[in-house]
DNA sequence: CTTTATTGACTTTCCAGTCAGTCATCAATA
DNA sequence: TATTGATGACTGACTGGAAAGTCAATAAAG
C-alpha cells in the first residue's frame, strides 16, 4: 500500500522545481522570448516532451517560474525588522542594507525585476501580482518604520508625501544598474550603499535644536 | 543631367527614418525577439522587403533605431544648465526638473532604458556606447553641480563618494515605474518629484552654522 | 507483467531574409 | 503633346530553418 521512494518516483516529485530553477536561468539569461523550451529542457537534464507533463504552455512555465522565485524575497523581512534594535534612524539603516542584500545584490530579485520590465505587458496578470505581493507590503514596512520614527521626533514632522518612495528608490537604482552592466558595474557598490544610507539620513533626520 | 525630385525620390530620402520610427513602436511594444519586422514594416506603411534595402539585418535596424532614439536626449542639458541661474541648490533643483522633462517622462528616454535592460545583454556594444555617450556624460554634469556647491561652501564639504550617482537615482526610478506599469503609474509622480529635490537638498546642504 | 516517467521524432506554425517582377517617374524622341 | 524606353523604389510570394507543442514507443521500477 505504501509506495516506497524509487528513483523515478522521486525524480516525478522533484521535477517540478528543477525545471522551474532551469527555466529561470534560462529566461534570465536570454528573455522570454528568446528563450527556447529545449534549452530550459537541456539545463534540466530533461527533454523538452518532458517540460510538458508538468506545464501546459511556455508561458504557464513563465508564470510559475516568476510566481516560484519571487515568493519569499520578502519572507523574513517582517523578522528582521523586528531583530533591528534602536532608534528608527538605526533600524531604517539595518532594513535598506537588508534591502540591498536581499533584493539587488542577489541575482533572484535583480532577475525579477528584468521581467517585470521587458516582459510585463505580456504578463499584466503577473505584475499585478508582483506590486500587491511585493512592493506594496516592502512600502507598507517602510513607511511604518519612517512614520514611527516621525512619531518619536527623531525624522521631521514635515515629510513631503511619497518621500519613502524616494528613500528607497537608489535601492533599485543598483539593481537596475547591475541588470544592465552585469556582476562588473561601473559603480562601488559599497561606497554607493553608504552614501544612500548617509544621504537619506541627513534628509530625514529632524535638525537639532 | 540634374535630376528633379519626384514623389519616389522624395520617399527614398525619408524611408529610413520611417522605419526607424516605425521599429521604435514596434520593438517598444513587445520587445526586440518577439518583434516582427512585418509590423515593423506595416507600421512604416511598407512591406518586409522594403526594410531591407534600407537595413540588412533585423539587428542592424535594432541599433540604428536605438542609436537615432537616444541622440539628442542630452543635446542642450549643456544650455539648460549655463541658463539656469542662482545659487547650486537652485541649479541643481532645476537641472533634476530637466531630467525629469526629458529623460523620465518622456518616452523616448525611457523606452531606451528598457532596451538597455531587456536586451542589452545581445547588444553589448549598444550598450557601451550608451553609457559613454549618456550615462558619463550626465554624471560629470550633476559632479560639476555638486562640486560647485560645495567649493561655494553651500553644501556639505564631507559628501561621501558616489553621492551624485545617489542624487540621481530617484529619476531612475521612476522611468521604470512608468516601464512597468505604463502611463498610469501606482505613484503621485510631482509629489514624488517634489519629495525627491526636498530630500536630496536637505541631504546635501550644508548644515546652518 | 503492469505501470508510468521519460523520450525524441514528428507536425505545424512562424518568421528572417531573398529575389524576380511591377509600376511610377522621368527624359528622350517624335 | 503623346509615346516609348530606362531607371529604381517597392512589392509579395517564396525558401529555409527554427521552435512550440504532440504522441506513440521505450524502459525503468514495482
Amino acid at each position: 500500500m505504501f509506495k516506497c521512494d524509487g528513483f523515478r518516483r522521486r525524480r516525478k516529485a522533484e521535477r517540478p522545481a528543477e525545471i522551474l530553477e532551469a527555466a529561470f536561468d534560462a529566461f534570465a539569461a536570454r528573455g522570454y522570448a528568446a528563450t527556447r523550451l529545449e534549452d530550459v529542457a537541456a539545463r534540466a537534464g530533461v527533454t523538452k516532451g518532458t517540460i510538458y507533463l508538468y506545464f501546459s504552455t511556455k508561458e504557464k512555465l513563465f508564470e510559475e517560474m516568476v510566481r516560484s522565485h519571487s515568493a519569499g524575497l520578502l519572507a523574513d523581512a517582517d523578522a528582521i525588522l523586528g531583530r533591528i534594535e534602536g532608534a528608527s534612524a538605526n533600524r531604517l539603516r539595518g532594513f535598506l542594507r537588508f534591502l540591498y542584500g536581499r533584493c539587488v545584490t542577489d541575482r533572484r530579485g535583480r532577475e525579477i525585476l528584468r521581467f517585470m520590465i521587458a516582459d510585463g505587458k505580456s504578463f499584466p496578470h503577473l505584475v499585478a501580482e508582483h506590486y500587491r505581493d511585493f512592493v506594496l507590503p516592502l512600502l507598507g514596512m517602510v513607511s511604518g518604520l519612517v512614520d514611527q520614527g516621525v512619531a518619536a521626533g527623531e525624522f521631521r514632522a514635515d515629510l513631503p508625501r511619497e518621500t519613502v518612495r524616494v528613500v528607497i528608490a537608489p535601492t533599485l537604482f543598483l539593481s537596475v544598474i547591475r541588470l544592465i552592466f552585469g556582476d562588473a558595474p561601473p559603480v562601488d557598490e559599497e561606497a554607493y550603499v553608504d552614501a544612500h544610507i548617509e544621504l537619506a539620513m541627513t534628509g530625514l533626520l529632524a535638525a537639532p535644536t
